[in-house]
DNA sequence: CGTATAGGTTGACGTCGCGTCAAGGTCAAC
DNA sequence: GTTGACCTTGACGCGACGTCAACCTATACG
């Protein structure tokens, strides 16, 4: 019924210097030792194993591990904290890729930085000096390290969004239809959660400022570049008095 | 001029233990070394030191870092190799995390899955039966990971386009337009790419499969749930209809 | 019975970048 | 001469094992 080590470890897809360590820590002790020092393992054991295994995929060190399994620790608690230390190392990890990028950057061309990237979305921090002006140095290189720690499929929705935003923007300013009306806040109200997405802005919660959603809508009638986005400038002009009447009535 | 361990180690934020660390690694060497073995380090050291803690801030070894101060290696290659790594170890956090949120969620409630958290979108996966039933266990539990791993903004922005895009669907509907007209075909076109940024397809390369796609459209219709999405019966056949027209002309 | 082969055992070093003692020498000031 | 600040080398510890090394045991086969 018992198992040798070489069983056990075959069984479970790990290897018998690991059994071997765990029972060292006193972490998986043998069901049975032999009068050889062989060690034997019966059916509790390979359970116990396989409790130790998954919360180690779970990426738990051997020491929480054992306070969980020996009922020392609720399994969720210790699993919440963890979880916590996960996030923090997650968020370590997108500075550290966005630093990387940046580095590389300039390492290569001097300055092509974000603004060339992504010539298609992300249209309030589009050129650097613009938004760096308005905004502040540190704003940008927010946004540029937001921007930086996106995986590709992230990148690729996030832009599929904003050119959704940017063509129904246009359509309904072509359709001639009134910046108080339902329709034209609904699409304010999709540009505000758009911005609601985008750190860096100059507030604190993550969501824009009201003179800084009001400020945004002037900028797309004042600059060309903007203004593009939205069907050039009658269309910017539209969206403008739509922000305006959004931000008197909800901000 | 020259400077002695500890002034080197204030001044540019690190430990003395660092500076013989580096300096046994043949990393930095002092420039100068004391009759009675006392390290003093010249300007050129402090420069060669400031590049060397740059580079680790970006998480870069220091074998790595030798051979690229030591002109072994070129930086921009180097980094580039660096960043790769770094985006690997983010993905796999991104799956921990998934995981060890799904654990607790069982521990807690006992199978209080994917579906309530996301109630308003995700249509296609959204009750776990249904999933596992047409496509596989695995399938739902990697689509379960993958809402899991993402942010609260990232879902929050999933939601967004997946409701947008039911109602752009709808609006084309009640217009009567034909499910082959180039409006309807865009439509099925931003399906299309809505889908392929769902992992779990069953699909090799992230894009679902042409069976698949239509198979869809013949869900939507058979379901009142998932009609709903897309303005009812009527709507779902016309969803159906575009969906199996894009799949014979692009897929 | 000898032997080839496939197991098993303990012990110890290496990983990565230092932190942290420990034991002791050096220097400037009082 | 003493104090206190600073310097040196050497060695252990961290985390979860991988990887030898040296040696013992079980089983099958001729």
């Amino acid at each position: 019924m018992d198992r040798s080590i070489q069983d056990v470890a075959r069984l479970v897809g790990t290897t018998s210097r690991t059994l071997r360590h765990y029972d060292r820590l006193g972490l998986l002790p043998p069901s049975r030792v032999g009068s050889n020092g062989y060690r034997y393992y019966d059916d509790d054991a390979l359970v116990r194993l396989q409790r130790i295994l998954l919360l180690r995929g779970l990426g738990l060190g051997l020491p929480a591990i054992t306070e969980v399994l020996n009922r020392e620790a609720e399994p969720a608690r210790a699993l919440r904290k963890h979880l916590e230390l996960l996030r923090q190392e997650q968020e370590r990890l997108a500075r550290q890729i966005a630093s990387v990028s940046l580095t590389i950057d300039q390492l290569e061309g001097g300055e092509q930085l974000m603004a060339e990237n992504m010539f298609d979305g992300f249209d309030h921090t589009r050129y650097k000096d613009e938004v760096e002006e308005r905004w502040g140095a540190e704003a940008y290189a927010t946004g540029d390290r937001w921007w930086r720690g996106m995986s590709e499929a992230e990148r690729t929705q996030y832009k599929a969004r904003t050119a959704q935003l940017g063509a129904d923007w246009t359509a309904a300013a072509e359709q001639g239809i009134a910046p108080d009306s339902d329709a034209a806040q609904e699409l304010a109200r999709r540009h505000f959660e758009w911005l609601s997405g985008v750190p860096g802005l100059p507030s604190s919660d993550g969501r824009p400022s009201k003179e800084y959603f009001v400020g945004l809508g002037d900028m797309y009638v004042a600059d060309d570049r903007f203004a593009a986005n939205y069907g050039g400038r009658k269309g910017a002009e539209f969206v403008r008095d739509a922000l305006k009447v959004f931000a008197d009535r909800r901000l």
